[in-house]
DNA sequence: TCGTGTGAACGATTTCACAGCC
DNA sequence: GGCTGTGAAATCGTTCACACGA
């Protein structure tokens, strides 16, 4: 009674848990993947795509084996059959309209992203709350009040682009509009019902992660070389 | 018994190894003891740093442990005490000079942005090689050109906000120019010396993650939920 | 022969549970 | 009594090593 299977018909293979780690990885695979075909690849090897990836083979091939998803003993994996595979495993052969609060610097660069207009995402509207960014026009769309979140149909994932100090009431407008999920780039714990999902970016823990090796490598590295 | 913690001088404490997890919950936990130390806390338990950060208490003490940070038994932790010792910890009392190369919208957004100005981090020069953007001022300095990289002392960290098809060339010149470790947002696996840090955010690769969750979800939850 | 798929070993991280101290 | 610090257990993720099929 633990992970309701919907098991059911062949034509999808839904084994076992899925760790995180692997759901991360997916799209790194997916854009070498991508590229190899470009390249006019047709068959690739877990040994090929771990030496691109930087990842243990092991791993890679432990992956795909989470989604049934199989290759050829001796041969390897059909390329175009595994990208398929992974965008179908990602949702990216979907439609996931997104909605940006938060026109600053930030969600600017974003709503003009790249991966915010591909693999089946599109910006579907932005929103702020300062009168001197509402109306105004960003990357073809023209920026909403906040409180015009609910008029549209709710977006898929909201991106929270928004000042730490307004990230919850942000995080509460979203989830009221129906929002199913939330891309939090503000530095603040944010409380949703269960049924959201949340992923937290901090751009500033990254430049701390970094800083801290840096610390440690000063003391750890620097005596031992002399 | 291996309680030597360093009240006062910064270079007896050399504990155990130190999980990677444990130290991007770090920012976090400081960033909550800040806010804490605002609001007038003087000191606060493992439970409620737990509570405010979701996350296991245990935890909590353990990742302090690491760093023989301690608290008052039947008390908790000194807040301030214990703020300075992760700022000590990250390295966030030392001074940091970042370099941006790459000075579109998202460069451009976090030359602008607060996590790049704080916790000892400061930008030191934006790079860039359009014509048009190098000259240009963005956050109060000038973009130079990626070539004239090596003409100022190297940056401790250096962002690469370029293009993917760059992305390569311009590790190659920081690590060139001498620049310890780098925060890369271009969706490319990077070759770099052993020596250089590499830490990577495909924020493509956030989105992807939740929309392998809300396709999940559509077939797990929603007819569970009728 | 080659490379996938996978049980089993290993390693890392989290959580439990409680002894020790204030 | 309350809360830290930490071994030990449980859990999660990675890597090894090899049987198996093309």
């Amino acid at each position: 009674m633990n992970a309701r299977h919907a098991t059911g018909n062949g034509r999808d293979v839904r084994p076992r848990r899925v760790p995180e780690a692997t759901i991360v990885r997916l799209p790194l695979y997916q854009r070498i993947l991508w590229e190899m075909l470009q390249a006019g690849a047709t068959t690739v090897s877990s040994e090929e795509l771990a030496a691109r990836a930087k990842v243990n083979a092991a791993k890679v091939r432990k992956d795909f084996s989470l989604f049934g998803s199989f290759g050829t003993r001796g041969t390897g994996y059909d390329a175009a059959f595994l990208a398929a595979q992974i965008d179908r495993t990602l949702g990216s052969d979907r439609e996931w309209p997104i909605a940006i609060v938060g026109i600053g610097n930030l969600g600017r660069a974003l709503a003009n992203s790249d991966g915010f207009s591909s693999h089946g995402f599109y910006v579907a509207g932005l929103y702020d709350v300062a009168p001197s960014v509402v109306g105004s026009r960003v990357h073809g769309l023209t920026v909403r009040h906040l409180d015009s979140l609910g008029d549209a149909p709710p977006a898929a994932i909201g991106v929270i682009a928004a000042p730490a100090t307004s990230a919850q009431a942000v995080a509460d407008a979203l989830v009221a509009a129906g929002v199913l999920s939330i891309l939090n780039f503000a530095p603040r714990v944010l409380s949703v019902p269960p049924s959201v999902l949340v992923r937290d970016v901090d751009l500033s823990v990254e430049l701390q992660v970094l800083s801290f090796f840096l610390t440690r490598r000063e003391i750890d590295v620097a005596p031992a070389r002399g």
